[in-house]
DNA sequence: TTGAAAGCGCTACCAA
DNA sequence: TTGGTAGCGCTTTCAA
């Protein structure tokens, strides 16, 4: 069963994707009258039953416009690109994403995330530019410099947004400061009394993009604080034995509060702890982040900075301001929201 | 500042968007010539010095080829389309699409996961096909049937896959039976003893395309095995609340051994029960589903089944054979594997 | 070794 | 109310 190419010369009925020409000709009009009662075109009237035959003969064929001709002719797509991160997310930041895509979706836009997987800087933006999105949410690790972004807005972006730690020349900036959540868990530490605080760093490569910053932050924190407050870093792999191992050695550290990086850091080490017979918090004040459910379930109850990211149909219309009037000014808008929620651990 | 649309008028240069056109004159030669070397058509030998001009050219232009404008001339595209689920998946889920993705890629492909939100079965698949896709995986949620898997092959894709519980007409399958997880969550506590069986039944939303099909495993197994056993379906949304709710008339229940879904509310339900005074394993046996890391730092440690989805190199080698050879019987692969992990919770 | 030109599917301008 | 047709950006055949 050869597959013959050539349309003309046969064709193979099962593969042949049928075009406007195919449903114009099954109906009796012009390709031009077609597209017109396909896409209610209200400069033109057409007649009631010239509409019923086109439709008829578009269903027939089961015709499906096809996106590239339009937006080639169009001159432009409504698409807006958001490269997966490389990043493992977690569930807060998914369902950040949901909503932000969902939002998106009711301003008409199409939203397409794409796997640029391995590329980064000039050179992803270009595999994105192929796309002519209309706006590009870049995910900060994405490593986009100023020329990458030139690339895209060369390429017909109007709207080009990093979301992450730092701003980028040229591009307007979702600004999520994670040492803001290092910050609130330090003074929070801080206030109730700990001096030698230690930091949780996830061994996982993935997470240093977020990591890095949530121990830095804390860091400033402590060192502004003077009196004497230290920190000590304190790597951990996300399993038991890394944790055992931690415990185990903990007393020497003379640590009296640890923030976790995150709730699921906090759970492996207290656990560790408390197999090795080290009261939380009598002994060491423990803190974590994202707030999830379980810090609720462990016991002592964990406390924990609650993030807060904004909300997507916000962000949605910002990103639809920005494409109607590309000439704005990038700005920096500051997203992450941090506070400290006490509980028992701390 | 007016935009000048007018590109032979005016070139607004910040804003118009370079061309192969622009870039043959830039460098002296032909459209056909600048193809040539940015391809780097193997067919054709273009001198060096013209390589060279070619490539300066384009490089000053910031030129970008025009994806749609190439698949159009083409007659077919490389993308490979993820409808993003709706359901807010696991860790598991997303690891296993991440690297199905990075495996397709590897195959030349461009992966997009499309944001179709609120469509689905035949609108969906035409909101799909718009974008001419060579393959479709689709989740199992998007409600495709069989005139759905048509249109998308009628608009060009030569393979369509459905992953979820059950296959459609004319789709290839990655048959992921839930089922078996409850099947095997079943066998293990009738094995060790219990027979009044509870099972949790989530009530978010969105659970709902995974609950229901692991309760029903869960079901056919204790039904299957006869001796009085029974069955007990135990709504449960994941909060406190809900779950010291259910805790509180527990004894009034008589279970002796309760599934919880996953781990994540078997966490919940735990701290709920020994907050009530009740013995985990001793009044009644749980075991929960996907092996996180917390059910290893439970007390006691918990049983779970553990989970098992093809590596994404596979998969992507199957999807490539399909594609090349769309004659292919749409074949079931049954892609998902469940063991149980006996801890101490059962 | 290079160039001219056709044509992929679509929409919108202009004419009938 | 409808049709003819140019042209979006690209690749590739054919000719020079």
């Amino acid at each position: 069963m050869a597959q013959i190419p050539n349309k003309s010369a046969q064709q193979t009925a099962q593969y042949a994707v049928p075009t406007s020409a195919d449903v114009a000709r099954l109906a009796g009009v012009s390709r031009a009258t077609v597209s017109y009662v396909l896409n209610n075109t209200s400069a033109v009237r057409i007649s009631e039953p010239t509409r019923r035959r086109v439709h008829e003969a578009a269903k027939e064929l089961g015709y499906v416009p096809h996106a590239a001709a339009r937006s080639l002719r169009a001159g432009h797509t409504r698409v807006v690109l958001m490269p997966t991160p490389q990043i493992p997310a977690g569930p807060l930041f998914s369902e950040f994403f949901n909503e932000l895509q969902w939002a998106l979706s009711r301003f008409d836009y199409t939203v397409v995330q794409y796997g640029s997987l391995g590329l980064t800087g000039e050179e992803a933006a270009r595999a994105w530019a192929e796309l002519r999105p209309v706006a590009v949410l870049a995910p900060g690790a994405s490593g986009l410099g100023a020329r990458a972004v030139d690339v895209l807005k060369r390429s017909g972006a109007k709207a080009v947004f990093t979301l992450g730690p730092q701003r980028t020349e040229g591009a307007h900036a979702l600004l999520m400061d994670q040492r803001r959540i290092g910050n609130r868990a330090a003074e929070h530490l801080l206030e109730r009394g700990s001096r030698h605080i230690g930091v949780v760093i996830p061994e996982e490569q993935g997470l240093e993009p977020f990591a890095r910053p949530r121990a830095e932050g804390l860091r400033q924190t402590v060192t502004g604080h003077g009196r004497g407050a230290t920190v000590t870093e304190l790597p951990l792999a996300y399993d038991e034995e890394s944790a055992a191992r931690l415990a185990a050695r903990w007393r020497t550290l003379g640590v009296d509060g640890v923030f976790t990086y995150n709730d699921e850091y906090a759970m492996l080490l207290m656990r560790a702890l408390q197999d090795e017979g080290i009261a939380v918090p009598g002994e060491t004040a423990m803190i974590g982040a994202d707030d999830l459910v379980l810090g609720r379930l462990l016991r002592p109850r964990l406390s924990t900075v609650r993030i807060e990211l904004p909300s997507g149909q916000k962000l949605a219309e910002l990103v639809d301001r920005v494409v109607r009037d590309p000439g704005m000014e990038p700005g920096v808008h500051d997203v992450l929201g941090a506070t400290a929620v006490h509980r028992e651990s701390s």
